[in-house]
DNA sequence: CACAATATAAATGTGTGCAATATTATTGCT
DNA sequence: AGCAATAATATTGCACACATTTATATTGTG
C-alpha cells in the first residue's frame, strides 16, 4: 500500500505512464554500466560505437570498416550526435577516420588495433551488469520480447515518423 | 529471417542487448511524444515536472507548491538537471520560483494560472499517443507490469548505487 | 557539358543528464 | 555565542540528442 496510485486511471498520473518508466529504466541502465564503463573510458553511447564496430569486424566486412552513415542507421542516431562521439573516440585512439576516395562524402570509420583489443574486455561486462543487478539472463527474456515487439512500433518514429 | 541475429548468444551483439532495446525505446518514445508536446511548447523532461506539479496540486498539498527535492526525487533527476529546467518554465510563464521564508535554503515551486490551465490541454496527450501508435491501453498493461518489476531493480541505481 | 537534384557529413544552437564543486542556510554541540 | 557538520540548491563543465543549416560531392537530365 505504499503506492495510492495504483488503483487510479489518472492518465496523467506519473506513476500510470509508461513512457515514464521506460524513460527511468534507460537512465537506470546507464547508471549501471557507467561504473563498469569508466574501467574502459568509455560512456554507454560510445560503447554502443563500439559494440557496432566490433560487430562488423566479426563479420569480415572488407577492412572492419563501417561508414558514419551506417553506424547511424544501426543506433537510430543522427549524425549530429554520432560525429563528435566518434570523433572523441578517435582522439581516445580506439578508431580511425577517413574519407573514401572515390567519393569524398561518406566518412569510413575503422577500428585501430588498440580499439579491436578493447573487445576482451568488454566481453565480460554484459554477464558482470547482470549479476550485479541479482538478474539470471533468462529472467530477461520475456522483457527482451516485450521490448522487441514494443520497439517494433516505436523505431519507424526515430526514422522518418511524424 | 530478417534478422540474422536472432539465434546467436555472442552477449556483445547489440540485438542480444535488453540495455539496447530500453534505450532505443525510450528515444523513440520521446520522439512520439515531440510533435504532441510542441504543441504545448514543453519538452518532454518539462512535461514531466508539469505532471509532477498537476499532481501535487490535485493532492491539494498547501498551496500547491513542490520543492526543487521532491520535483528531483519523483523524477529521478539531480538538481543539475532540474534546476534549468525550471527556469525554462518560469520563463514560460508556468511555474513560480520562490524561497522558503522559513528557511531560503529551499527553493518552493508553484503553478501559474497559466501552468495550471495548461493541464487541461495536456489531458488529451497519452490518449492520442497511444491512438497514433495504434497500441491499446489494455496491450499496455503487460509491459506496463514488466517495467514496472524491472524498474525495482533499476531505480535503486539512481538514488545512491554503486 | 551545364545545372538542378540528391546524398553524405559536418557545424551550430538549444536542451537535457550528470558529476563535482560552490554557495548559502540551518542545526547541533560545547 | 561560536563553530563544525549537515542540508538544499546553484553553478560549472562535459557529453549526449536532435533540429536546422551549411558544405561538399555525386548523379541525373536535357
Amino acid at each position: 500500500m505504499a503506492n495510492s496510485n495504483a488503483c487510479t486511471h489518472d492518465p496523467l498520473a506519473l506513476d500510470n505512464q509508461v513512457c515514464f518508466l521506460l524513460y527511468s529504466a534507460s537512465r537506470a541502465v546507464t547508471a549501471a554500466y557507467r561504473p563498469l564503463l569508466t574501467d574502459l573510458e568509455l560512456t554507454y553511447p560510445q560503447y554502443l560505437v563500439m559494440l557496432v564496430m566490433w560487430e562488423a569486424n566479426v563479420a569480415g566486412k572488407a577492412d572492419c570498416k563501417m561508414t558514419v552513415g551506417q553506424i547511424c542507421e544501426k543506433l537510430y542516431l543522427e549524425t549530429g550526435t554520432i560525429t563528435p562521439l566518434i570523433k572523441r573516440l578517435e582522439l581516445a585512439g580506439l578508431l580511425t577516420r577517413k574519407r573514401l576516395e572515390n567519393d569524398e562524402r561518406v566518412v569510413c570509420v575503422s577500428l585501430t588495433e588498440k580499439g579491436e583489443a578493447l573487445k576482451s574486455k568488454a566481453a565480460a561486462i554484459p554477464g558482470e551488469l547482470l549479476c550485479r543487478l541479482g538478474i539470471s539472463p533468462e529472467a530477461l527474456l520475456p522483457a527482451k520480447r516485450m521490448l522487441e515487439e514494443l520497439n517494433q512500433k516505436l523505431l519507424p518514429l526515430l526514422k522518418g515518423g511524424e
